[in-house]
DNA sequence: CTGAAAGCGCTAACAC
DNA sequence: GTGTTAGCGCTTTCAG
């Protein structure tokens, strides 16, 4: 047990500076500067003794002076839709792990509540930090205008008004799923879409992956239906329930994540259907959450880590001049692979 | 190696500053401070014309600079162990919406990676953060030590030494679960501890709802089994699994928490055995993931939204000064509830 | 080994 | 409307 000294400070007294320390240790500043960073060419007992008041006085040198004088310890932004959805803390644990490691540090908004958009994120990072990474669902130009010269990487997005871009192979991950679910033979194939349920009025998904599997299936001459639903399992239980009604032939489900193909092994359990001898799921995605399902998620999987890893590195071309904004190097495309489990 | 020609800003050139816009337009340094934060008393024109100079020359001001001058913008850190754990997440994005709200923004570390500490998260965010909130899992002294005056929130963890602390009633949950289990007739129960697997050796948890429950299953003179296994629902299925081999009879598992549960549930499905007809499982955490699984778990739930909410509302209080370090007001105790669902 | 000066980039307070 | 002065708290010279 320790005891605080000198009794609890309680109102946020006027944060001590520099020179509050080097008047009670009777020096001056900069040899409290060397105490406190370790620095060189002070006595040992003159250390310890400024260190002591130091902590006593609660002193804590002044990033934004520390900066001032030092130039920046590089800050990243991470903006992120959904916390709620595991695949963003997936790639979020990633980032953050990696930018550490360089000594980076990381800012995260999450936007998903109260209405705010990706862009709302940028500009609340913005003051903050030297760039930013996300997924901002569009505003890809505003957001690095709010940057300026500071490198924006955008995550599944058109990447052209953005200093750095990571993509994704939708059409190779359309191909190997569709085709997985053909060449088992489905015949009555639904997708399930993420976006504002318009009701089942509109043909056409508005999503790139939704376009990409749309193509697919369309290309194969197969028949198949279109599914919206908003993006949580939730949703997406209700709507499959529903359509499950309408066509109980359905005997294939794409999805649009791997949240919302929870969902759908919900709402095929409570209609008695066996997946996958009845009707097949293949999510997207690739999370842990897959496995933990029952039976196990068959997904079209991304590799997190190495998608962190990439855009860590990616940044780190940017912020270091190797790479340019723009250029061919700062355009990445990853493709999914068939993660073959138990639902297809 | 690409060097782009002038023209295009490629290179990371030293960042214009205030007086590089000041030069371009023509006018003095505070009437660019007044353009782009949108003061008063300065000509629309003039103010279009250095804020066109500014983007052009990709101007944007230094956050260290303003800092020094105007405060700080509170800036929190949030230590967390490890986002791959549902549970963190949802907690995070709750701590980060209300920071948001408040104007805060919020660096994030998760420690889990590369054998750090909470004590190494800390220190890597004092340079950056007013205060800091997390799972340290231990060090709060130290870490209260390297933030000097700026409040420090521990959860889940003895509160002696930081400003702030919310910490579980586990008794009270210990006692829910135990009882639900024990009024419904089950006789071989087992706990499910988290912590290095030691072997079954160990007769004692070392976690306190670890303890908790062991009081409450001694207390009753019921017959039950300690099991450890790391804190993955990997790591708890295959324990699972190996002592259900050995204690066929097993027939209610409480579990140190909602991830590791799944891993159960998975370890029972894979041994034939029903849930909840021949062992009723009870998770601890509340998370989303719970209602997904199969069948979905019962739970001894904690409300996190309002976690994170009374961990932002402490913390306001400690930095406004209505609430002083290590009073009263400052120790925070929160009760799980009973969440039954289909499990248990 | 220690101290004194200069200045990082910005904005608040006053001139004009 | 706009410019000038001062100074935020710190570290980097450079003297002693």
């Amino acid at each position: 047990m320790s005891h605080t000294p000198s009794g609890n400070p309680a109102k946020p007294a006027k944060r001590s500076t520099i020179l509050d320390v080097a008047a009670a240790a009777g020096v001056s500043r900069q040899t409290v500067t060397r105490a406190m960073n370790g620095m060189p060419g002070i006595k040992e007992s003159t250390r310890q003794r400024v260190r002591q008041l130091a902590q006593e006085l609660g002193y804590t040198p002044s990033r934004f002076a520390k900066g001032l004088v030092q130039g920046a310890r590089t800050s990243v932004g991470l903006a992120i839709p959904d916390l709620t959805n595991p695949y963003f803390p997936a790639f979020a644990s990633s980032v953050v792990e990696l930018a550490t490691l360089r000594g980076w540090h990381v800012v995260v908004d999450d936007y998903g509540h109260g209405g705010r958009s990706g862009l709302d994120a940028v500009e609340h990072l913005a003051p903050h930090v030297d760039a930013v990474i996300g997924y901002l669902g569009g505003y890809a130009q505003q957001a690095q205008a709010a940057l300026g010269r500071r490198p924006l990487i955008v995550l599944d997005e058109s990447p052209d008004d953005a200093a750095g871009s990571i993509n994704f192979d939708y059409d190779h991950a359309a191909r190997l799923a569709v085709d997985q679910l053909v060449h088992a033979n489905r015949r009555s194939i639904a997708y399930l879409e993420a976006g504002s349920a318009t009701g089942a009025a509109s043909q056409l998904p508005s999503t790139v992956r939704g376009k990409a599997v749309a193509g697919r299936l369309e290309g194969l001459g197969t028949s198949w239906s279109l599914l919206v639903a908003e993006e949580t399992a939730e949703a997406a239980k209700a709507a499959v329930a529903g359509f499950l009604r309408e066509r109980p032939e359905t005997d294939g489900i794409l999805v649009f994540n791997d949240l919302m193909a929870a969902g759908v092994l919900k709402a095929l359990s409570d209609a008695g259907r066996m997946v996958p001898e009845d009707c097949a799921v293949i999510g997207m995605d690739g999370i842990p959450l897959g496995v933990l399902l029952t039976p196990q998620l068959t997904t079209m999987a991304l590799d997190l880590r190495e998608m962190g890893r990439a855009a860590v590195e990616l940044l780190d071309g940017l912020l270091t001049g190797t790479v340019s904004p723009g250029s061919e190097a700062s355009r990445l495309t990853l493709k999914h692979r068939l993660v073959l489990r138990e639902t297809a």
